[in-house]
Parts: C-alpha cells; sequence; structure tokens
DNA sequence: GATGAATGAGACTTCATTCAT
DNA sequence: GATGAATGAAGTCTCATTCAT
C-alpha cells in the first residue's frame, strides 16, 4: 500500500521511458533504423542525448526494445487469426502469413530487425529475443497441439519439433524473400509447399468414421522448387 | 638468378588474384572481417590499396570470395562423409556435423559469414550465394534421393522440399548455437531430434523382407526442448 | 550481533572517506586514471555516483588527493633513506632514487601524475601541489644545510637554490624516462653525472683537517651524454 | 636530373602538407588548441577531413609538426640573440628569455605544447621532440664551450651537464609559471638567481690579470622560495 | 592493369558533474 | 549528507572506395 502510488522520480523515469521507446518506434519506422540518429530520438522525446543511453546500452538495443514489444503483440494476433481457419496446414500458414504481412509494411526494417535478432549481442537482447522466440514457438505449437486434440495429428505428435521446424522453413524462405531471391508469391508459394510436406502423412483422414482404410496414396507433394 | 627474379615478378602478376585471396582468407581469420583493412589485405599481397578492388569490388565480395571456394569444397567433403553412413538420418547429420565442425573452427569468423550470407548486396554476392546454395541443397537432396531409391523412402517421397527443410533446420539451430543461445551438445541433440522429427513415419523400415513385424513403436520422438 | 552490523554501518558512514580514497588508490593503480570512471569508485566504496563529488570536487583532486598523501610519506622515507649515506651526492642520489623507485612500480601512473602535477587546475590542487613541493624542497634543502654545516659544503653555500636545481635536473630525466626518451640505466647514470656536475668544486675535502694536497683532480665530469 | 622536378603528383601532396600545417598554425593560434576541430584545418587547407590524416596520425601531431618547426627557428634566434651579450650568464639568460618572450605571447598555447611536449605518445612525435631538444641542447651546450674557449670557464668545465642543468632549471620555472605558481617577474628573478647560483665558483673573474684578491663573499644567492 | 593519394561521411557514446529529492 | 537520474558536449578518426595518372 505504501508502494502503490510510486514516487514522483520512479513515475518519471517510467514517462521518460516510454516517450523514448515511442519516439524510437516512429522514427525506426519513418526513416528507417540506420537514418535514424540517437540525437533525433532523445529530440523527439524531450530529453537530453546521453539520456536515451540510461535506458538501452545502445541503438540497437533500442531496435529490440521496440520491437520485441511489437512482435510480441504480433504473434498474439496472428494466432488468434490462425485459429479462425479449420485444418491445421491453414492455421500455420495463416500464423506466418500474418507476420510476414507485418514484414511487408517495411521492407527495410524487417532486413535490420533479421539481421539483429540473428545476431545478437549484449545479454539484455538475448533475453528479450529469448522471450520473443519462446512466445512464437509457444504459440505455433499450441497449434499443432490442437490439431492433435481434435485428432488431426496422432495423438503422439511431437508438437514442439513441429513447431520448430515450420518456424525454420518459415525463417529460410523469408529471408530468401528479404534478400531478393525471390518475390512473394514465390514465397507464399514454396512456405505453403514445404509445411505440407512437413505434415505429409501426419495427418489423419478428417476421421472418416467407419472404415479408414488404408491411407493409400496419401500426400503426393510433387513440389518444383521455385 | 636475375631471370629468375623476373620469373617470379611474372609470377607474381599472374598470381595476383590468388595472392589477394590467400590474404584476405588468412587476415580474415587471424583477426576477423571487420578487423582487417582493405589495406592490410593489399600489403599482405604485395599489391597497392587499390588493387584489391580490381579483383572484388566490395570487401565483402571478398569474403564471400574466399569462402565461397572453401564452402563448396566443404560441401562436397560432406556429402562424401555421409554416403559411408548406412541410414539416411545418419547421413544427413553427417553432412551437417562436417559443416558445423568447419565453422566451430572459427566461431567469430561463422558468425560474419552467416551474417553475411544472410544479408546480400551486390549481385556478384547473390550469384555465388545462390551457386552455393544450390550446390548445398543439390547435395541433401541427393541423399534423400538415394534413400528413396534404394527403398529407405517411400517413391513419392518429395526430396526437394526435404532437403530445404532439413538445412532449414540446420540454420536455425546453428544460428541459436553461434549465438549463445545453445551450446554444441544442445546443438547436436536438438539437431538430431528434430531431423528425426522431420523423417518419422517416412522411412519403411529396412525393408525386412517378408513380415513387416508391428510397426507399432515407430515415432518415439518424445523431443524436450533444449 | 545485529548491533555489530549496526556498529559496522556507523562505522561505514565514518569510513565513506577513507573508503573513497582508497577504492580511488586501487583503480588507478590497477586500470589507470583515464579508465578509472567515477561510478567505479563509488560502486568499489559502495556509495552513490554523486557521494564522490562530495569529497573531492573533480576526479583529478581525486588523484592529487590520494597521492599527495602517498608522496609525502614517500618524501619522508627518501630523507631518512639519504640520510643514511655519509657524502652529500650519495644523499641526493639516494633520494630520488627513492622516490623514483616508486613511480617504477606503475610507470603509466607516473606519467599521469607527472601531467597532473605539471598541469593543475584547481585552487584546492594547487595547494596540494605546493605542499607537496615544499616538502621536497624542505627536504631536499636540509640534505644541503646539514653538508654544510658539517663542512662538506662551504659556509655561504646557497642551499634553496641547489634543492631547486637538484629537483629541476631530477624531473627532467626522470620526464625523459617516463616518456621512453632513456631507459632507466640511462636515467641513472645521468642523473648522477649531472648532480655530479652541479656539486663539483663545491665541495670541500673531508675536511682532512692540516694540509689540504693539492686540490688537483677535483671535478672530473666528463660527461658525455647518454 | 631525372629527378630534379618532382612529378606533379609529388608537388601537390608537398603543397598540400604545407598548406595543412599553415592553417594548423594560424588556428592553434587563434583559437588554441582544443577548440580548434580536425575539420577547420580541413577547411582552411581546402582539403577533405580525412585528408588532414593522411598528414597527420593525429591532432596532436599536427601541434608537434607545426611547432617544431617554430620552435627550431626560435631556438636558432635565441642563440644569435644571446651571442651578443658579453658574459656568459647573461648569454644564458638572455637565450631563456627569448624562448619565454615567444611562450607568453600565448599562454594557453604554451601550456599545451609544454604538456603535449612532456607527454608524447607516438614515435613520430617522440622523434621530432628528441630533435628539438637536440638542437636546444645543442646551442646552450655552445655558449658554454664558447665560454670555456674564451677563458670565462676553465678548461674542463663540462659543457653538456651544465646545458642539461641550465634547461632543466629553465624548465622547472617555467611551468611554475605556466601554472600559476609564480608570475613573470618573480620568474625573471629566481630564473636569473638559479643560473646564477648554477655557475658560481666555476666562472674565472674576467682575468684580471695579476691581482685576483680572493674572490672573497662572490655569490650570495639568498633566495627565498616564491 | 596498377597505383596510392584523396575522399568524406558521420553519429555514437561516454562520463564527469549537477541538483532536485 | 546522500542519492542517482539526468545532463550534454563534443569532435575524432577510420577506411572502403574512387580515379587521375
Amino acid at each position: 500500500m505504501v508502494e502503490a502510488a510510486l514516487g514522483r522520480r520512479e513515475q518519471n523515469k517510467l514517462d521518460k521511458r516510454r516517450r523514448i521507446l515511442a519516439a524510437a518506434r516512429t522514427l525506426f519506422m519513418r526513416k528507417g533504423f540506420d537514418a535514424t540518429t540517437s540525437q533525433e530520438i532523445a529530440d523527439a522525446s524531450g530529453v537530453a542525448g546521453g539520456t536515451v543511453f540510461t535506458y538501452a546500452r545502445t541503438k540497437e538495443d533500442l531496435l529490440i526494445l521496440v520491437f520485441h514489444e511489437e512482435m510480441a503483440a504480433l504473434v498474439e494476433t496472428a494466432f488468434r487469426s490462425s485459429r479462425r481457419r479449420k485444418s491445421l496446414l491453414k492455421q500455420v500458414a495463416t500464423f506466418f502469413d500474418a507476420i510476414v504481412a507485418y514484414h511487408e509494411q517495411d521492407i527495410p526494417l524487417a532486413r535490420v530487425l533479421m539481421r539483429q535478432l540473428g545476431y545478437v549481442a549484449s545479454p539484455e537482447q538475448r533475453g528479450l529475443v529469448s522471450d520473443l522466440m519462446g512466445r512464437l514457438f509457444g504459440r505455433l505449437e499450441q497449434l499443432f497441439a490442437d490439431a492433435r486434440d481434435r485428432g488431426e495429428l496422432s495423438a503422439d505428435f511431437a508438437t514442439a519439433p513441429a513447431a520448430r521446424a515450420a518456424f525454420a522453413i518459415y525463417y529460410l524462405h523469408l529471408g530468401a524473400m528479404l534478400n531478393g531471391y525471390i518475390d512473394r508469391p514465390q514465397f507464399d508459394r514454396v512456405l505453403r509447399s514445404d509445411l505440407e510436406f512437413l505434415l505429409s502423412g501426419r495427418r489423419h483422414e478428417p476421421v472418416p468414421r467407419d472404415h479408414a482404410l488404408r491411407p493409400a496414396h496419401k500426400s503426393r507433394n510433387h513440389l518444383s522448387d521455385p
């Protein structure tokens, strides 16, 4: 109760942090990461230049900090969207579609993010990235677990490796797209194909009640390379 | 003797490209990519500063150039090693083991490589990276194709998606290791688990000729997260 | 026990100045002056960042503060050591030897000290430096005065200029050594030579009572430059 | 002959060097060392920012470079001035007067110079400082040698230690003045006193042919500390 | 082809110090 | 007295790359 109300100093500090992060987000999106100077962020936040660096050790920390939050929310949005679909395959595809749609709004920034997330320096950053990956894998895994629970996958289906594999495939192709090896339609096609491959032979037929005779010639993903 | 020197000078002239690449390789390995200046490469090659850039448009090109060669050879070595193993799973694991063993010799450089390969700028680089990936996917796919041909996989097994998925999984975990999220033993474990998952339910029993006793406990990937 | 802790806390409170100075000394010696941040000193002292500056106006003050004490003691030690020697020349040489031996323990710090002592900003510092120089000149002068009193120097020997000259010579060569122009053996040699020159022709023969046979070959300082 | 005319490139380079040094000299004098930015020097020289640093590794190198030249000339001027005086003592005093007069024109710069000359980092700087000191000692020594040759000093007078000692004394008091421990009149007084002490008892009376009565109460430098 | 002098962008961060609490 | 969050100045130098010779 005594601690219920934060001291004015505390309050002030929290407020500053919020302003700095908000300014960073806006500027990163408007001008890109590299083109944004730390001084601009400070100015836009109404703090002195040095103050920015009491809230984030480096400019990169700021990037991670800002986007951890954003991406965490995005993961939830993607998860909710995906649940509207019926089949697991469509769910997973929808999940990644939501994320890629976000990245597509600002390709250069997405490239920067991918680069930073995949090349982490400070422990702070590492923690945030870990957390983000944990959430992402968690939600993905949940999609698989739900599918298993509703009988679309066998009872002993390994959800964790599946989530990792699905993400790995998504990530590989995302990188290919962001680096200009493939375009968006190709990305969509190959991602769907590869996810389909991943699940092929594992989905039960939609439980055709009585006689599920041999699954015979089940999945035939004759995928050609993009 | 005078002629010998001339011969050597001639030789030198022809050698220039080789010397530049060799110097770059050595310095990149010794000091790291960023810490190596183009001037140092020039000095070590016995050429003037500007000359380096007649052989590679940028310093990054030099990196790609040097390691394209090295990695291309590595892919072949890895491929040959992998064929000595009997089962597909072991082959794929061995394939990646060979590559990761190479990276492990110089972790910081591996980080730089991963960063550059995944963040390509010039068309030259793109071409080399594409070529490298093509070789890598090709060899991986061949492992799957061979397995299919010898009956370890079904006749309609999609080798290309499998190769991509396997690499995606490898790449994801490699990044996790290079960034310090997991250590080498964890890497080995999770890579193997996830590859096992990828193939689970797709391998035919080693064709025990007549009676395929209960497939019973086939997939047992109770993988726990690392 | 609870009280013991309180006692310690009390003690701590009273101790603050001492702790800050001790931490500063240790850190200056371990990491050098520039590489030591005021925050590190605060942390090592168990006080808040700002507190350091209630005990010393600036970081340099801290340096002077710490070493004034140390050097003042050193001057006394050097003085006592020097008195054990018989001749004035040896006494003066011993005096400086003691001081240089101290500096030699930490050359980089000695450089910093020399730099700061010779480039003073605040009045506090000036006072301390003046005091230190006063002590130093005082002790040096005493050596000369004693020599005069015991008849090694003439009765009208000017002790103050002699002390200043001796120190000036010492200081010049110390700087040469600290800056790498000469090494320690050269320093020793040239310091001794120049002190000898300073006193040449001024020392009475050790008062050979009655017949001062040929003063003949008294000063023979054919000193060659180091 | 072939090499008589420098290539245009060479010429250009030399010219740039001259312009950069000239600009640096002017700006250092006008605004002081610290207040002058390297960019200003570049602008004033009509070269790009980075070009400055192909002629001097650091801004400090520039300082040393500029003033080596200036001081070297100053030493010669001081030497010529001093020779106009008759007695050795006056010559030496005049020598230092000339140098101190130069420093007095720009005290802050003199402080900076003293600081840098006494705290040398790079080998380039060391070389220049060594050269400068060599010239200075050389000229001082010459004053002593000439005095010896004309009979004002005994034939076996050690000129090198004398030169070093004289400079050491000058330098000590210069520092005292530049740091505000003494003012200019005090400086003059104490410098003269101490130089007088240094030579006391060494000068032959201006050779008063026949009756050189005991030099009795020759030098009585009852100098009180400033 | 080779040379090597010249370019020029460039913004991060550090950290001693202050002062409201 | 102590705290510790906030300040804000400050400017160097590196180095990949180019291009006239």
